[in-house]
RNA sequence: GCCCUGGUAGUAUAGUCCGGCCUAGUAUAGGCGGCUGUCACCCGCCUGACCCGGGUUCAAAUCCCGGCCAGGGCGCCA
């Protein structure tokens, strides 16, 4: 039989039910579901299909003297991951998964799936990530991505939610840019027409002048790092979630963002309790506000667990696993030193050598740095010369701060760690489709 | 850029230290056959693998060197 003719006569085919839409209620009712086969269980007299489609799972039935010839000769070449359509009859049946079942009057082959498969699909015998990831479009049929992915869902549409009831725009900046951000990161070069350009880092500057007309903006948006970090939760390409306010310092964007973070693992404990069971992983939903330490506090707290750090240096990973150890959730590092941060971040009015910055970390893992950002085009003048940074690339970035630029602050969030600490998944690659790291540019 | 670890059927593993008993074991997937209530169905039979190149040795999956690929970590960061 070929696809023409099948696609030509799509009344056939088509479905009028999903899986989870047949219930033990549907008795007798004749429905057509469509999907993929996930596993096959021939007892010889009755066979048992388990089809997937978007919703869920339904167990197909096919008892040999109760179903009609032209049934058993397709059914009897089906395979794992074939796309079928099943035109049947809805039975109420205490012995089946979810007490109900279909025994098919007819089944269409939309499509074949090539033997035998690179992975499991049904997850029993399961792959390294990277046959995996090679297999990623198979891969994500499984239980598991496909609760991640809809986790991942339900945690953007909290978060579009949350920042609309908080008079947040959401805006898009550009992806490709003139010059560094930040200076300092590495960013990707591509050739844009005759000229050398580069993917963003993070929408900073642009976020940043927006307040000027928008007051209030986020961003959910690709972020593109050319460094060479190759763990379990760094990425080439991920996606960054960032607010920037007028009107606002350090402290007021931090009440944004544990606000958020609670609210988005509310709602997802609430929406996601199927996945969240599959995944074996429960949300703590955070009280707020989270506990602040300073800096200072932090480099106490590590001097008596015995690790050593000079004021002025960044906190190194071993030292941040400690930490995670001792604070096993949410919490602030605030007052950080301002050589460590980039130019645009607030030094203290009464103490210059402190910032008005942030880290926002869960356990051991940074999840969103923020703080105040400089407002004044001379000291934003001074800090650029300090650090390097050449005044003609940031020609542009400038110039907004001549139009009326408020003071603000804002942060950054990298969703996918996010994502890892609300499904409890410890490798990043596992949280987003189609991974991007130092060493996998494919598929 | 640096450091560590690994590469055995489609997949996941045993074997590697201490070379020979490996004609490479097991599970799962795949093929064939049987089985009328499975839900990791079951039972029987079958197919299928030592990353590549060089070296040591009577003998290499096993030891050595190089390459390629992968995993993890550091630095840097979200």
């Amino acid at each position: 039989m070929g696809l023409e003719k099948t696609s030509s006569h799509a009344y056939l085919w088509k479905r009028t039910h999903y899986t989870s839409d047949i219930t033990p209620e549907l008795d007798g009712r004749e429905v057509i579901i469509a999907g993929w086969v996930r596993e096959i269980r021939d007892l010889g007299g009755i066979k048992f299909l388990v089809l997937k489609d978007k919703e869920g799972f339904i167990q197909v039935t096919i008892p040999k003297d109760k179903v009609n010839e032209s049934v058993i000769k397709v059914a009897e070449d089906l395979q794992r991951q074939d796309c079928i359509s099943v035109r049947g009859t809805v039975k109420k049946m205490d012995k089946a998964p979810r007490g109900v079942e279909v025994i098919p009057e007819s089944i269409i082959v939309l499509n074949r799936a090539k033997q035998p498969l690179p992975i499991d699909i049904t997850g029993k015998t399961p792959a390294d990530i990277d046959v995996r990831l090679d297999a990623r479009v198979l891969d994500l049929v499984r239980d598991e991505p496909q609760a991640i992915f809809r986790i991942r869902h339900v945690a953007l549409e909290a978060i579009r939610e949350f920042f609309s009831k908080n008079g947040f725009i959401e805006v898009h900046t550009p992806k490709i840019i003139a010059t560094a951000t930040e200076g300092g990161a590495s960013l990707f070069p591509v050739i844009y027409f005759e000229r050398e350009a580069f993917l963003a880092q993070s929408p900073q500057l642009y976020k940043e002048q927006l307040v000027i007309d928008f007051e209030k903006v986020y961003e959910i948006g690709p972020a593109f790092r050319a460094e060479k970090s190759h763990t379990r939760r760094h990425l080439a390409e991920f996606i960054s979630v960032d607010i920037e306010m007028a009107f606002a310092t350090a402290e007021d964007v931090m009440e944004v963002a544990e606000r958020l973070l609670q609210y988005v693992c509310r709602v997802v404990s609430e929406r996601c309790r199927k996945e969240l069971e599959i995944l074996k992983h429960k949300i703590d939903v955070p009280q707020i506000p989270f506990k602040r330490f300073t800096y200072d506090e932090i480099l106490n707290d590590l001097r008596e667990a015995g690790i050593k750090i000079n004021w002025g240096e960044d906190i190194p990973t071993m030292a941040f696993r400690t930490l995670g150890k001792l604070h096993p959730y949410f919490y602030f590092i605030v007052d950080w030193p301002t050589q460590l941060k980039p130019f645009y971040i607030k030094p203290r009015d009464d103490k210059p050598e402190i910032s008005e910055s942030f880290d926002l970390m869960w356990h051991w893992v940074e999840i969103a740095s923020g703080g105040t950002r400089i407002h004044d085009k001379e000291l934003l003048i001074k800090r650029l010369k300090e650090q390097n940074l050449s005044l003609e690339s940031f020609k542009y970035h400038l110039q907004a701060f001549d139009y009326g630029m408020p003071p603000h602050a804002g942060w950054g969030i990298g969703l996918e760690r996010l994502i890892m600490v609300l499904t409890g998944i410890r490798n990043i690659r596992e949280v987003i489709l189609f991974p991007r790291d130092r060493f996998r540019l494919t598929p």
